[in-house]
DNA sequence: TAATTATATCGTAATATTGCAATGAAACAA
DNA sequence: TTGTTTCATTGCAATATTACGATATAATTA
C-alpha cells in the first residue's frame, strides 16, 4: 500500500510520527544543521552547501515549511530562511517527552 | 527516484535520519510506546493491542530490531520483545544533541 | 505422529518518496 | 522592454514503504 493507516493511531503518535518522518532524509538534516549553524540562509546557499539540485532543495525546503519548522522571507530575487522558533520548541518538548520514556525496568523475560 | 544520496552526507547526518525514519511510522511509535508501558511483551498482544495484520506487526518488528532499539527472545512458540536499553540511550543522545541545537540566534533578516 | 499455536517470510498491489530536467513566476538590472 | 537571477512548480522515472494473504517454520500439545 505505502499509506499509513493512522486513523487507527493516537494524536500523538501520529504527530510524533509526523515529526519523525520529516527529520527521516539526511538532506533535511543537513538543511537544519546548516540554518542553525548560520542562523538563516537563502535557497541558493543550501543548493551549494548540499550537492543537490536546486528542485529537490526546494522540495526539501517545502516539507520543513509545511510542518512549521522553518519560514522564509522573501528578499528581492531571493527567499531567506529560517528556523521557526516556537514549532521547534514545540516539537523538541513532543520528541524529547517520547524519548525520554523510563528504560529502567524494560528487560526481556 | 525514491534514494537517498547518503554518500553526500555526514555519517552523523545519516545516522540521525536512518533513527528518525524508524520513528516515522505511528505503528512503531505505538509499538515503543506499549514496550515502554508493559516493560515486554509478545508480537500476539501487539497485534491484538494495535489494529494490524500480523504480518505488518512482525515487518516493523523487524525494522525496530534491525536499528537495534528492541530485542526479542524466543519463548516457546511466542517471541518475548522488549526495549534494548543501551541501544536505545545511544539513539536519545544522538537525537537530543540535534534537537537540541541553540536556537536563539536564529531569525529571518 | 498429527494438530495447534505463534511468529517469520514471501509475494504482490497500492501508494509514497526521491531526484532532476524543463518550465514558470517574480523581482531586479540594463 | 529585455535579459538576468532566484526560487517554485510540474512532470516523470526509479525506488522505497506499507499492508496483507498465503505459506513456511519451529515449538508445544494431544
Amino acid at each position: 500500500m505505502g499509506l499509513a493507516k493512522t486513523e487507527i493511531f493516537t494524536d500523538e503518535q501520529n504527530e510524533i510520527s509526523l515529526f519523525a518522518k520529516v527529520f527521516g532524509h539526511p538532506a533535511r538534516v543537513a538543511i537544519l544543521q546548516y540554518l542553525f549553524k548560520l542562523d538563516n540562509c537563502i535557497c541558493g546557499d543550501l543548493v551549494n552547501e548540499i550537492g543537490l539540485a536546486q528542485p529537490t532543495i526546494s522540495q526539501h525546503l517545502k516539507e520543513l515549511k509545511q510542518l512549521g519548522l522553518i519560514k522564509g522571507n522573501v528578499e528581492g530575487t531571493s527567499v531567506c530562511y529560517c528556523i521557526d522558533k516556537t514549532t521547534w520548541l514545540d516539537m523538541k518538548q513532543v520528541m524529547v517527552q517520547f524519548l525520554d520514556q523510563d528504560v529502567s525496568n524494560n528487560d526481556c523475560c
